[in-house]
DNA sequence: CGCTTTTGACCAGCGC
DNA sequence: GCGCTGGTCAAAAGCG
């Protein structure tokens, strides 16, 4: 709670009234010198207020991009950190065990598990039939892998996603000690989304949420809904949400591919071209400005990059 | 009393 | 075919 707070204030991330882009502050003020200096004589007093002005606009201008510079590459290195992180887990999830049932998780080609959307045969339409009916008539459903951060001393599987599930089972698995519990959307029959949700093997302080097919619903969380919008809107290529409760600046790193055709690896943020560098900045200044709950989900984020691979807070 | 969670049993897929 | 394992069901227990 209070980091975010102070990093807030220590990176200047607190709103201010920004100018939106379209408007260009200081293009209008180089304007309307120039238009002054083409049609009058010149009243030099007038002049020079009016090129102080344009020098402190500037300067002001520069200043704000430079910040948001600046939270773009922290954000980037937050990013990649995530990954890095991510990944790890993920190597270690390769098991025989994990490539082993048919409808679960195959590895990718390049034997990276990071990504985890993709098609499977695993989800049915109708909870009643899909006890007995053949696996071959079950559809194809989104499968998506998601790592929660916990503290260490929560013990439940309870992940705050934004949505109402009902547990129905629990296992014991053979490659993990720790039990796999098995959820269905609260919606469901209606909604046919299911979880599973496991500690890691090895760091049991992480969660892994294993998402299968799409809600047909709004999420339950208007806040987790406001910071997806807005994560989407400005991020392309972030982590598919950024989301808040309502307990605190927690971050939920939702690691869900962004397009089917597209992958960890090659969702990198790229801003290497200025102008979607310059988009990117300007659409993070637009939303800064919009939504205190973006700001703030930022500020717990970069908090995170700043305090360490494991940010003291929890991300769920 | 109704809803949720727990838990043992059952079923299907897979490898041998 | 058999055994192992993951996934699901459904009755029982727990809870507000």
């Amino acid at each position: 709670m209070g980091s975010s707070s102070w990093i807030s204030s220590s990176l200047d991330l607190s709103i201010r009234p920004l100018q939106a882009p379209d408007e260009a502050p200081t293009k209008v003020v180089e304007s309307n010198f120039m238009e002054l200096g083409r049609t009058s004589s010149g009243n030099k007093d007038q002049s020079s207020a009016l090129l102080e002005e344009l020098n402190r606009l500037a300067a002001e201008n520069k200043k704000l991009t430079q910040m948001l510079m600046t939270v773009c590459e922290n954000y980037n290195a937050l990013r990649n950190q995530v990954i890095g992180i991510v990944s790890k887990n993920a190597e270690r999830e390769i098991s025989p065990s994990f490539k082993k049932r048919k409808s679960e998780s195959s590895t990718n080609d390049s034997g990276n598990e990071i990504v985890v959307n993709r098609a499977s045969e695993s989800s049915s339409t109708d909870d009643d039939d899909l006890y007995k009916k053949p696996r071959e008539e079950t559809i194809k459903a989104k499968i998506t892998r998601v790592y929660y951060k916990t503290e260490g001393s929560n013990a439940s599987l309870i992940v705050k996603d934004g949505h109402q599930w009902r547990k129905y089972g629990q296992k014991i698995t053979r490659d993990n000690p720790c039990p796999r519990a098995y959820f269905k959307c609260a919606h469901a029959p209606s909604c046919p989304v299911k979880k599973k949700v496991q500690r890691s093997a090895e760091d049991q302080s992480v969660i892994v949420a294993t998402y299968e097919g799409e809600h047909n619903h709004p999420s339950s969380s208007l806040l987790e809904a406001t910071c997806r919008s807005n994560a989407r809107a400005t991020l392309d290529s972030v982590p598919r949400s950024a989301s808040l409760s309502s307990s605190g600046p927690t971050v939920t790193l939702d690691l869900m591919k962004p397009e089917p055709e597209t992958d960890v690896k090659n969702s990198q943020p790229k801003v290497d071209s200025p102008e979607l560098r310059q988009f990117l900045i300007e659409q993070m200044a637009s939303s800064l400005t919009k939504d205190p709950s973006f700001t703030t989900a930022l500020a717990a984020a970069i908090s995170g990059k700043i305090a360490g691979p494991y940010p003291t807070e929890k991300w769920l």
